[in-house]
DNA sequence: TCGGGAACTTATCGGCGATAAGGTGAGTCC
DNA sequence: GGACTCACCTTATCGCCGATAAGTTCCCGA
C-alpha cells in the first residue's frame, strides 16, 4: 500500500514529540516513513503545508467542530475551549509554534459563526463578539508559545532562572517569586483566562447598555449569566 | 577599528527588517559588516545569543527601564506600556519571534519590581499583580506574532483570505468581516486590551473587597481608578 | 624586542529544503 | 495481450545553512 497523506501527518506529529521542531526534518521524516525524503514532496507543496496540516489535525482532536455552545452559559464554553486549546496545543511539543500563522481553515468557520450565535444571544454584537473571541486566542497563543519555551529550556537549562540573590533588592518579586519561576503552570494561565472572562463580562454589560438606551457611560450592571 | 558587538546587533536589525528571520544568516549578516561569517562567532556563542540581543535592543528602545508607573493610573500605563511593547516589536520584520521565548534579562526585573510596587499601591497582592503583568504581556505577543504573520503572508498571497462567497451562509461572521479579516490591526488590538483593563478592574476590586473582609464572593464593585 | 591575546581568515563538516529527471508497477483501453 | 497512463517513488544534485578547527595578522605592554 502507498503512503497515505494522514499516515505521514500523523507520523510527523509523533516525530514532533519525540524531536521537537528543530528535529523535524524532511530527511527523518522520511527515514521513519521508510521512504527516501524527496518522496514526501508527492504528498505535500513543501514543508509549510505539512506544518499547516499537523497545526489542523493538533486541534481537530480537541475543539471537534460540532460543538454547540451554550448563549446562557458563555463564560463556561469559552473558558473550556480554552483549556482545551492550551492542552491540544501542550499535548505536542512546540505545539504552539507550529500552529502559529496558520489561518482557520474554511471548515472551521462554522464553529466560529455557532460562537458568534451565542454571544449574540448573551447580547453581543458580531464585531464584538469576535474581537472577544480573537482576544481569548491570542492570549492563548501567547501564552503556550512562551510556556513551551520556558519548559524546553528548563530541560535544557543547567540551573534554574532567576535565582534567589537576583531578588535580593526587589522583594516584591520575590514575594511573586513562585509566578515569575512559573511553577505552576495551570493555575497561572487559569488566573489570566478568569480575568479575561471578567473583562467580558464588563464589556456585555456595557455593550447592552448601550443598545438598550444611553448608558452612564460606565456600564457596570450585571452580565445575565 | 575592530567590529563591535553592537554594530553587529545593529546591523542584524536592520538586515532582519529587510530580509525577515529567514534570511537573516550568519552568512549575509556577516557579508553586510564585510567580515567572513565564522569572524561573528568571536562575538556571539552561536546565533541564539544573537537573535537573544537582537531582542532585548528591540524593546530597550520603546521601554525604557526608568519609567515610573504611578499607581493612581495604573490603567493608563499598563495600556501605554502594552502599546509601545507592540510598536516594538512591530518596528522590525519578525519582531514578535525573535522576541518569543527570551527571558527577562536581570536589569530588567527592577523595572518589573516598580511596576508591582504600583499596582500593590494600587490594592493588589504582588503574586496577583505579576500575573496579571504577564497576562497582558501574554496577549500582546500572542498578537503580534499572528499580526506580523497575517501582514507577511498578505505580502506573499496572491488572494485575500475568508472571500465573501466563503461567509456566503454564515451571516454573523459575515457581519464581522473586516475583524475576521484584520483589516484593522489597531483597533482590534486596542479593543483586548481595554477588555483585558476592565477585568483588571474586576479582579483588583474583587482583591480589595477580600482583604477588607469577607466579600460577596462576586466582588462587583467599582474599582478605584 | 618579543610574547600573547584579540580579531579575524580559510577550509571544511554534516545537514537542510527543494528540484530535476528517471524508474516501476498496477490498472485501463483497444 | 500489448501499448499507454499515471500515481508514487528513487537517485542525483543544487545552493544554502550553522558551526568548528586551525592557522594568520597585528597591536600592545613588559
Amino acid at each position: 500500500m502507498a503512503l497515505q497523506r494522514d499516515d505521514v501527518v500523523r507520523t510527523a506529529l509523533r516525530l514532533l514529540n519525540e524531536e521537537g521542531i528543530e528535529g523535524l526534518t524532511t530527511r527523518r521524516l522520511a527515514r521513519e516513513l521508510g521512504v527516501q525524503s524527496p518522496a514526501l514532496y508527492w504528498h505535500f507543496k513543501n514543508k509549510r503545508e505539512l506544518l499547516d496540516l499537523m497545526a489542523e489535525a493538533m486541534l481537530a482532536e480537541a475543539l471537534p467542530p460540532d460543538r454547540e455552545p451554550d448563549p446562557e452559559h458563555w463564560p463556561a464554553w469559552i473558558a473550556a475551549d480554552a483549556r482545551a486549546k492550551r492542552h491540544a496545543l501542550l499535548a505536542y511539543r512546540d505545539g504552539a509554534r507550529v500552529h502559529a500563522g496558520t489561518l482557520p481553515a474554511d471548515d472551521e468557520l462554522p464553529a466560529v459563526e455557532a460562537q458568534l450565535l451565542a454571544l449574540s444571544r448573551a447580547g453581543l454584537r458580531p464585531r464584538t463578539a469576535l474581537r472577544l473571541l480573537l482576544t481569548v486566542d491570542r492570549y492563548i497563543m501567547g501564552w503556550v508559545t512562551e510556556e513551551q519555551a520556558w519548559r524546553q529550556d528548563a530541560a535544557d537549562r543547567e540551573r534554574p532562572p532567576f535565582p534567589d540573590d537576583a531578588l535580593r533588592e526587589l522583594p516584591l518579586l520575590r514575594e511573586a517569586a513562585d509566578v515569575l519561576r512559573m511553577t505552576d503552570h495551570d493555575a497561572d494561565f487559569e488566573y489570566g483566562l478568569r480575568v479575561m472572562i471578567e473583562g467580558f463580562r464588563a464589556e456585555i454589560a456595557r455593550e447592552a447598555a448601550e443598545s438598550a438606551g444611553p448608558g452612564d457611560g460606565l456600564g457596570w450592571r450585571h452580565a445575565h449569566p
